[in-house]
RNA sequence: UCCUCCGUAGCUCAAUGGUAGAGCGGCCGGCUGUUAACCGGUAGGUUGUAGGUUCGAGUCCUACCGGAGGAGCCA
């Protein structure tokens, strides 16, 4: 029976064939022990002499680390097993003995990692933290489907900055200019007037020398907006969505965060609701701790990090200055100096993980954000047209879902949460 | 772009300005329950690059290249 070895358990005491490497071998004169992935899970396949061929016996021994073969024995329970589960070995089919493999089982140095990423993810750590990768986009999809969320793709090439802020890449349409997509924020917002409720997943593209470990040159978002929805509601949204993100990953991947050892302690107190302070008490709450402040400025990390401290769940930051935010943002009808709009900070250090906002609805308003933005209105003129025919409240947030990895695996960087991280000074493999 | 630190064997790291070494990985041998197995043997080097100081530089100085951490910007 072929099968795979996540479903090795119903076949004890049978038979079975499976396609794997060889991760790690260990023997003595008369006794091997096959370290066997085939990426579903690990197995440990047992080798006696005395039990099998002098050929079988001799292509076992010699299987160098990453070897690929086709192997098959009987599944035997076994409580000297991590996963329970043993293979006595019957035969040995080599696919390939490779070559000197260079990842040796042993701590190596992030730059050679980073060169070797290929092979890097076959490791059992990265392999556990791309699968809670891909169970988070899941969460992240049933939750928004199952809230009647339509998924709407906006375009990668974009003719102009979404914000106006970042540094774009850049790139030739033909004989025009195009730059790589930033946001698909104000595309989304045509598609909530289209579609009501709508999310997009996709990679983004900032061409800034940011170096530190929450940054990546090339990340994905997920970016919900929704019609008819002001901004305390999309507070709700966002701290339930979240929430399930994080217990469905406590839920599914047991195994996954018992192998990166994540501490799962403070994820299972990450329920809606969050707490949420204005900026304003955030000022404060800086001053008190002994972090000077001035009412104005934007939050760097260090006090994003204070911030987080004092809570033990995400923390939602309402209510900023407009000057420090993006044009679209609806200012406070009660105080128009600040803005319907909040950042949620992880715990832990993680830093800003969703920003979202009320978006303007007003025509006449956001022409005067183009003027004093100095944003080109040619190139806006169909974003316009959202307010010029049946404007509408709404509301819309961007999730960053590297750094979501990051924090739900506890690790101390965002290279190791994507396959392949583009960097900077990283664009191999 | 700025600040701090680091570049020595395939990898991780040692080496007072005075003969470049260990562990892992490789290869050869040994071992019937190993868990990054263990034990013995063996091969493996233009010390990031280019200058300089010195009787003598892996070590000190300068520049450049590469990397790490952080800042800014942001998710």
């Amino acid at each position: 029976m072929v099968t795979t070895i996540n479903k090795i358990s119903e076949y004890v005491g049978q038979e079975v064939k499976i396609g794997a490497w060889l991760y790690n071998k260990r023997s003595s004169g008369k006794i091997q022990f096959l370290q066997l992935r085939d990426g579903t899970g690990f197995i440990q396949g047992v080798l006696v002499k005395k039990q099998v061929s002098p050929e079988v016996w001799e292509q076992a021994q010699n299987l160098t680390q990453e070897s690929s073969l086709y192997v098959t024995g009987t599944v035997r329970q076994d409580d000297r097993a991590p996963s329970g589960y043993e293979l006595d070995v019957t035969d040995v089919e080599p696919i390939q003995v490779a070559e000197e493999y260079p990842i040796a089982l042993k701590e190596h140095g992030v730059e050679f990692l980073m060169d070797h990423r290929h092979l890097w993810i076959r490791s059992p750590r990265q392999r556990a933290i791309l699968k809670i990768r891909a169970e988070i986009i899941r969460a992240i999809q049933d939750w928004l489907n199952n809230e009647s969320f339509t998924l709407v793709d906006p375009p990668v090439l974009t003719p102009s900055s979404c914000e106006g802020t970042t540094n774009l890449f850049h790139t030739k349409y033909f004989d025009e200019d195009a730059f790589l997509t930033q946001s698909g924020q104000l595309y989304m917002e045509a598609a909530a007037m289209a579609l009501g409720r709508v999310y997009s997943f996709g990679p983004t593209f900032r061409a800034e020398k940011s170096k530190t470990r929450r940054h990546l040159i090339e990340f994905w978002m997920i970016e919900p907006e929704m019609a008819f929805c002001a901004h305390e509601e999309s507070l709700n949204i966002q701290e339930n969505l979240l929430s399930h993100v994080v217990q469905h990953v406590l839920k599914h991947c047991e195994a996954e965060l018992k192998q990166i050892g994540r501490d799962t302690k403070p994820l299972e107190n990450v329920t809606a609701p969050f707490p949420r302070i204005t900026y304003d008490e955030a000022v404060e709450l800086l001053n008190k701790e002994g972090m000077e402040f001035k009412w104005g400025e934007d939050f760097g990390a260090p006090h994003e990090t204070k911030i987080a401290e004092s809570f033990d769940k995400p923390v939602f930051i309402t209510h900023y200055p407009v000057e420090v935010k993006a044009f679209y943002m609806k200012p406070d009808p009660e105080r128009p100096e600040v803005a319907l709009c909040a950042d949620l900070i992880a715990p832990e250090g993680y830093g800003e993980i969703i920003g979202g906002s009320q978006r303007i609805d007003d025509p006449e308003l956001l022409k005067q954000r183009f003027d004093e933005h100095r944003l080109p209105k040619e190139a806006y003129e169909w974003y316009m047209d959202l307010r010029r025919y049946g404007t509408v409240p709404h509301s819309g947030f961007g999730l960053g879902l590297e750094r979501t990895v990051a924090w739900i695996c506890g690790l101390d960087h965002v290279r190791e949460t994507i396959p392949f991280p583009r960097m900077l000074n990283r664009l191999y493999p």
